[in-house]
DNA sequence: TTAGTAATATGATTTCAATCATATAGTATG
DNA sequence: CATACTATATGATTGAAATCATATTACTAA
């Protein structure tokens, strides 16, 4: 029993490795061969792709209590490079512990698949709202879709518009009575 | 043997159910119990999600090649409405096949965990494209991501811009040397 | 061979979100 | 309590992508 989530929580201690680094130290680098996949217990680390025109790509930001590179169980080597942003401690879970223990329990075989369906459909919710070019719509989609949860700053970040729009919006969607103001900084849907 | 993506290729014909469904057809609704999972052969299915303020959200256009509603297989109930935009060929997947063959196969289990990973890593990087702001970095990041593959009118939506947009980005980005055009609609980063 | 259609491409204009600036309310800190 | 700091909020201006318009090129079908 560890404080991983589901079902990553079921691995013997003896499965996770502990990493703490600070910003610009590397976690790995595209091409190693992958020891397991990774538990952002706090901080935030980026996975960038280097092009060939020599311009970074960021593939994914990781931020706290996310998982990332899942992917890595299911391969032979990382596809990008995994870089600290800020101060991070990450729990790294052995590839071959997961795959073993799918192998002889169908049960977290079976949880380990429910985890990653859970979240492809909520990644796809999420691209959804983000293609969404009114500022307006785009706040409405990801309101009905709970992702207010913290400050409306994070929320803006989290659906790729800038705090002044997300409020320009938020006060457009109150006044089209859309959406209910309940306090300084607290909004509905009903 | 069947023709669906891997591992649901091993699953037995009679897991199968084939839906040919035309425009405005429902092909589930929010509460129903599944029974499957599906693979869209051809056609354009949208699940929408109806709010109490009476707005329709789309959460997923899903296109020929994918599955979706992954995570009906995990759950009790759909939640949310599968509406047919364009005649469809659908294979619904048996839910108690999957799950059945999950626990007396840890290989399927593992390949369908896999499928779900991979898709998962796949998502992340495409919201992260999706969130780029400019579209001249929209555009390259995609583009090295491997995103154009049919027509450019395609790749646009798939990114969430417009076609004319899409062609003055490709159209800087050669200018400034990012990007070969190797001919009309065709661009490569090297 | 031509007519029709769709994708590619670019020009002109408009719209809307980003940016920059500033104010206010709440929260934390010495 | 005063000070600083951050989130919330709104105003003014700018800039970039959407929209609307129009060619041009390629493909399809009659």
């Amino acid at each position: 029993m560890n404080k991983l989530p589901a079902p990553f929580n079921l691995l013997p201690q003896s499965a996770l490795q502990l990493h703490e680094l600070n910003p610009q130290e590397i976690l790995f680098r595209l091409g190693e061969t992958p020891w397991g996949m990774f538990f952002l217990e706090s901080g935030e680390v980026t996975l960038i792709r280097h092009t060939r025109s020599g311009d970074d790509v960021v593939t994914h930001v990781a931020r706290s209590g996310e998982t990332f590179a899942e992917a890595a169980l299911f391969s032979d080597s990382y596809h990008c490079d995994a870089i600290i942003e800020q101060s991070s401690r990450i729990w790294e879970i052995n590839k071959s512990a997961i795959l073993n223990l799918s192998k002889s329990d169908a049960v977290f075989a079976l949880a380990l698949a429910a985890r990653f369906a859970t979240q492809v459909q909520q990644l796809r919710r999420q691209k959804e709202i983000l293609a969404i070019r009114s500022a307006n719509e785009r706040v409405y989609a990801a309101l009905s879709d709970g992702m207010l949860q913290g400050s409306i700053k994070q929320f803006a970040g989290n659906i790729g518009l800038t705090h002044e729009a997300v409020y320009r919006a938020l006060n457009t969607l109150v006044e089209r009575k859309r959406v209910i103001k309940r306090g300084r900084g607290v909004y509905t849907l009903d």
